[in-house]
DNA sequence: CGACTACTACCACCACGGTAGGAGACGTGT
DNA sequence: ACACGTCTCCTACCGTGGTGGTAGTAGTCG
């Protein structure tokens, strides 16, 4: 049994989606998905459907119109499946993680000194925790 | 056609053991996961023959019994799945992906020394190819 | 030699993500 | 009143990850 925060591709696109709108028809998410990957009506209804099922959205009926609405946190999803995935390819290793971040994709200086602050700040936090 | 360098739960774990061992029998394999996730022998067998189709792993035959190692290296797997990662549930943004690693995450206080090291490194580096 | 054991190779099967077609309901413009 | 377009709902289908049984084969040991 899957865990409902794991989400895999198509459904986290259309998670994006309904994260960005608040909420949104079956016709808003296909148009939005759109450009990125075409996909019929009904594959998009289906999908929805779906991760009902699976807790992830949750709808309400305006007339005759299901409007899907997210049933997880973005913030809660993120967390979940990027820990996740530090464990499983990094062992919980932060720094190799970091590290491959920095390496592989495009950081920009603005970037690095957004981080520096970041990292500052929770050692800040960790010494006023003591 | 999925690419070769997305690894599925299990493959990922089986990955690691090759990984770390450097090649490894079926029953080595079996042996080393035994513990988190009590898998039949067939089951690591036929995993492997799966992951050898995808080109993920290679074998050679020692007498009668097949030695698996990695065809794909840690690095490009690691490198890849977190930029997917990255991409898709933070858009690319690169520091909110840090933000949430910190936030759930045991940081040690070492683990953040290590990171401003890091980036103070990133940065001098990106100076230097100017 | 005959029984055991350790492996591989082949096959079956389920769950689920992803994709879509077709049926049927319903509001709307002419 | 009717044809149209729009929507939902049901059904189906494929690929693949994941799980394991069965059978055959090749060494090993009493």
């Amino acid at each position: 049994m899957r865990n409902k925060l794991h989400l895999a591709e198509l459904q986290l696109a259309i998670m994006q989606v309904l994260w960005d709108r608040g909420e949104a028809t079956v016709a808003e998410v296909q148009a939005d998905l759109a450009e990125s990957r075409p996909l019929a009506y009904t594959t998009v209804g289906t999908m929805l459907t779906k991760m009902e099922q699976n807790g992830q959205v949750a709808h309400r009926t305006l007339g005759r119109v299901n409007v899907y609405r997210p049933a997880v946190k973005r913030e809660k999803v993120r967390r979940s499946m990027l820990s996740d995935l530090a464990a499983r390819l990094f062992g919980g290793d932060v720094t190799e993680l970091v590290s491959h971040l920095l390496d592989a994709g495009e950081v920009s200086p603005a970037e690095l000194a957004r981080l520096k602050r970041l990292i500052r700040d929770k050692e800040q936090e960790l010494r006023d925790a003591e």
